[in-house]
This record gives structure tokens, C-alpha cells and sequence, in this order.
DNA sequence: GAAAAAATCAAACAGATGTTTAAATTATTG
DNA sequence: CAATAATTTAAACATCTGTTTGATTTTTTC
């Protein structure tokens, strides 16, 4: 009758990792409706039915994956605006430094995601664009409190700008930052060899940049 | 013998519209993997295999209703482009007059269809970040030359600016301009109803302040 | 080392989906 | 009007999908 409180045995982990990791890349490269319980089972060399043993369901198993995703990049997030804060001791935040804090740490994630490098930036992107009413309201849980924290530092940088400039110009940020990631691949084949789409550092500062400027354009009217 | 060289008749094509704009609706919040025959057929009030019989297959179907959609917009780019030369006679143009003319016409065409007013910004939005294949090839298809007109623009405005931040920074324009098409249904939510997403106008002159001044930061330094 | 829990496995189920078929209906044409 | 083409229809087909079942194997625990 001794139930087992944490079943985190070691071996056993293994199959929910791989799992999850083939969740990862699949679902980063079809989106949702695309990925199949399957080709989940076949990639991870697993049963079929384990996966529903780990997690339940298809739904629940995309879920977690995101989730174990999203919210390290988040924390990072506000880390990062943390570090800004000591920084300018007292004083605002510039808007470079904000929206620095909202991209640079998905950069990293990239970065150190060394085999699955594009994975992620795809993974991202998709996450937002999904039609799965599901993955909107993790978003809405995971996402909204965090930009709520972002607006309040833009208020303080400008206080004499208006809500309605702040929320636009943030919202046209985030879009940017999103669609820079889902297209990202493209890149490549646009320029013609041109550029290249792999020097992610590069990617993040231009991003930036773009943003930023894009944002101050915006509000000084 | 005499084989019908013009098969539209008129009462047959409406069905085949009827399709089209079912098509549509349902592509551009589900995706091609949510879009079922069977649903487009129900909405359509027409029968499942008219489906097939007129489009002979999902992907075509698809694929037609996108070729109409995408096609006018992309000439109208091309005439505002043109209308832009015009008017600064010789001249090069100003980075805002090109991206205007990239991002004004899909305005102009949300702004057309009334009924279905956020369908088209979500229409192009997902065919962008579509996994299925033909879709991609598809906008190899038509997007490739287009952008290129576009760059030869850049270039002419831009004759110091290094190639790669000219390719890189349209790239950025381009893929904000897609995000914020994506994200758009977001921004009442997100503001918490400061800003009014239905004001199509507002939308558009802001998206292009927003990367008219993203893009010259990325390009001199 | 034996009992219990956890994990794996092959097989099947139930429902949905794109597609096809062949008959029925409607529209067009000479 | 009759014949021919175009369109619509109901029904079925074949495949794929998430999920469940029940037995089997592996691991943990006492």
C-alpha cells in the first residue's frame, strides 16, 4: 500500500525525455495538427502506447514539452531586466535595454541548443501561430502577466507617452520578434547566400536594433 | 464532340465561390491541417464531392483559393511601387515610399473585405508559417521575383549600404510585417481593450513607421 | 528473493478524413 | 425536344489518427 510519491526512477525517465524531444522537433516543423502520436513513438525508438502511459495524451504531451520550454526563457526574461535594473541604479531603463531583456534570452536559448538549432527558433514561432485553442491559452497564461511586467517598465522610461502609443509599439515588438523567429530559415535562400541565417548573435542584434528603433519611431509623434 | 472550352456557366461557379470563400474562413483560422473537406462542403452548402469534382483534390482547392487571394495583392504592390516613382520623378525613392508600398496594399485589401476583416491578415499570416510543402513552394513562386523588384529599390536608395544589411533588414521588415498580421486578433487582449485592433489604418501607418525606422537603424552603422 | 509497482508491448478499437464511384439531376446545345 | 455535357448527390472505400486494453516484462521495495 506504499504509493510511490516520486516515480523518477532513472531508467524510466529516459523514454519520457526522448519523448518529449521528438515532441519537440516534430511538433517544431508541423505544428500540432501534423504531429502524430506515431512518429512521436518511432523517433524515440518507444511503444506507441507509452506515450500515452507518460502523459495521458497528445494534447497533455505537447503541453508539457512547451511548457519546459517556454518558462526557463521567461525566467531568463526577468533576469534580465533584473540586471538592467542594478545597471541603471535607480534611474528608467532605456528602451534598448527593455527590449534587449524580452529577445537576447531566446537568443541564448538558441545558442546553446547546439544539434536542435533552428528547432527552437521554429518552435517558438509555431507555438504562436497555432490554431489549437489550447497552446492560445497557455500563451495567455504564460505571456500576459510577463508583458504586463514590460509595460510597466516602458511606462516608467515614458511617462508621457500615451497607453494606447505604449501597447501598439510593444505589441508591433513582440510581433517582430515572433515573425523574425518563424521566418527565420528563410533568410537564406532570400538573400541568395547572402547572409547567413545560422550566426545567431548576429540575428538577435539586428532584431534588436530593428525594434527598438521601430518602437521609438513610434511613440515620438 | 464539341468540348466546352469555357465550362463557366453561371450558376455552376457559384458553388465553386462558395467553396473558395469557405476555404478561406476556415484556412485562415485552422490552418491546412485543421481545414476538412467535409466542413468546407457544410459551409459551402454543397456536397461533399462537388469539392473534388471542381478542385480535384484538398491541396489544389487550397491552393486556388490562395493563388486569387495573393495575386491581386502582389500586383497592387507593383502599382504602388510605380505610383511612387512617378511622383519623386528620377529620383531614388525614400525608404518609407518602398516598404510602403510592401505593406500598404494588403491594408487596403483587409480594409476592402469587410465581412471578413480579420480573416485576410490571418490568411496571409498562416500561409507564411504553413508546414505543408506546397504551400512554401508556392510563395517561392510568387514572393521570389517580387522581392527581388523590391531590393533592386534598396539598392538604388541605399548604393553605400553593404548588400547583406540591405537583404537582412528587408528580411526583418518583411517578417514583422507578417507578425503583426499573425498577432493581430492579440492586440485588444493584450492592451486590455486601450487599442482598437479593427482600426485597419491605424494598423498600417503604424506597421510602417515601425519598419521604415527599424530598417534605416539596421542599415547605417 | 518475493511481492508490488512501474513500464513496455502488440493488438485492436472507434472515429475522422481525403478520395472515389456510379447513379441521378440539372443545364446546355444543336 | 432530344441528346449531350456539366453538375450534384449519397454511399462507400481505404487509410490514418488518438486512444484503450490486457498481458508481459522490467524495476523497485521490503
Amino acid at each position: 500500500m506504499t504509493r510511490q510519491q516520486s516515480p523518477a526512477s532513472h531508467c524510466s525517465e529516459k523514454t519520457r525525455i526522448r519523448l518529449l524531444k521528438s515532441t519537440e522537433s516534430i511538433f517544431a516543423s508541423l505544428g500540432f495538427g501534423g504531429l502524430t502520436m506515431r512518429e512521436v513513438a518511432y523517433r524515440s525508438q518507444a511503444n506507441l502506447a507509452s506515450a500515452h502511459y507518460h502523459f495521458g495524451s497528445k494534447e497533455a504531451m505537447v503541453l508539457e514539452m512547451l511548457k519546459t520550454r517556454v518558462q526557463p526563457i521567461n525566467r531568463r526574461r526577468m533576469e534580465c531586466l533584473e540586471e538592467a535594473r542594478c545597471l541603471s541604479d535607480g534611474n528608467p531603463l532605456t528602451t534598448r535595454q527593455i527590449l534587449r531583456a524580452l529577445i537576447l534570452p531566446i537568443g541564448e536559448e538558441i545558442a546553446k541548443s547546439t544539434h536542435t538549432r533552428q528547432t527552437l527558433a521554429q518552435l517558438v514561432a509555431r507555438s504562436f501561430t497555432e490554431p489549437a485553442r489550447f497552446i492560445e491559452r497557455m500563451h495567455r497564461k504564460f505571456f500576459g502577466e510577463l508583458c504586463e511586467i514590460f509595460m510597466d517598465e516602458l511606462r516608467k522610461t515614458h511617462p508621457l507617452v500615451k497607453e494606447e502609443d505604449l501597447y501598439w509599439n510593444l505589441h508591433l515588438a513582440i510581433s517582430s520578434m515572433l515573425g523574425a523567429l518563424a521566418q527565420h530559415r528563410r533568410l537564406k535562400e532570400f538573400s541568395k547566400g547572402t547572409c547567413d541565417e545560422h550566426d545567431t548573435c548576429d540575428m538577435i542584434e539586428r532584431l534588436i536594433t530593428f525594434v527598438t528603433h521601430g518602437f521609438e519611431a513610434g511613440i515620438s509623434k
